[in-house]
DNA sequence: GCGGTTTAGTTGAACATTCAACCATCGGTT
DNA sequence: AACCGATGGTTGAATGTTCAACTAAACCGC
């Protein structure tokens, strides 16, 4: 027989229609903003940000598509980019022939210091200025059970 | 001199991040179900889901691109692909020489029907499973909350 | 050290999104 | 009725993302 759908309860509906529109414009407009006063997609600066923080400014391809939540693919193109921009520099690895070596350029850095105010800025703004305290906590325990979840599924 | 940018404290930071994180990985997620049961991005599926609620099933492209949450070109691009693939029909506007009606067709409403379990089932699965009711409650508030303080700023 | 299986990373084509430029029409003003 | 700013919508080019196919090197068991 046919399985029956288990369809969301209108609270479960209306709670999933708001999150798909907030999220979507809270993303579009610091992308929106990103790209104006960097000149850069939001997937872009996670990527310098990931960088900057690793020990000597620099990841393995690999390492850095999982620091960034990016594909493989998505990393390769993207890197492509920032290299031509002269942000990133890709150099080979020491201990294994396959691996490639994504290392921020000083300019990258500076690019970086230069952008995150305004960007930072803007999460503040569009984000935890319209939440309390205490819903900045709840939002940060429904983030990592959410994530804990799909990692473990 | 200079203005201070207001950086995130270690909590915000946190919870950012993992905000950041989940909805790029739920996101991501969804969308490739979608186009591996269904053939479209979530993108598309939502326009379609927008055009089934609406009165005989069509709207004005302005009003289905505030409704999916589209810009009016990312629209017109869908739709063109929408209405290739015989799920969308565009019609004049009879009462705005420049307007244009979006139509669902049978088919695309056949397509939609055919998609939407698995899709609801994905969105249950990698959300709802997750959370309790009080936080599926507390999602519901902050997304309104944020979805209040982004259309006035 | 050989053969098979992973893992690392890139590539090109197809597809999706953005941005700015554009045309047509509407609606109010004079 | 002629004008003119605002609105509705499309287009093409540039940019980003995905998917599948591919190369090369590492790892593993024998």
């Amino acid at each position: 027989m046919a399985v029956m759908t288990r369809w969301l309860d209108p609270d479960e509906q209306r709670t999933w229609r708001a999150y798909l529109a907030v999220s979507r414009v809270l993303m579009d407009t610091l992308d929106r903003e990103l790209q104006r006063e960097a000149g850069m997609p939001h997937a872009y600066y996670e990527i310098l940000v990931q960088l900057s923080e690793a020990p000597g400014r620099q990841l393995r391809m690999s390492q850095l598509a999982q620091a960034a939540g990016s594909s493989r693919s998505r990393l390769s193109h993207a890197v492509a980019r920032l290299e031509a921009a002269g942000w990133v520099r890709r150099e080979d690895c020491p201990t294994d022939r396959r691996g490639q070596i994504a290392q921020l350029t000083d300019e990258g850095f500076a690019t970086l210091e230069a952008a995150a105010p305004g960007h930072v800025e803007g999460v503040r703004r569009h984000l935890f200025d319209a939440l309390s305290p205490a819903q900045v906590d709840q939002l940060r325990r429904i983030s990592e059970t959410l994530a804990d979840h799909l990692t473990r599924s």
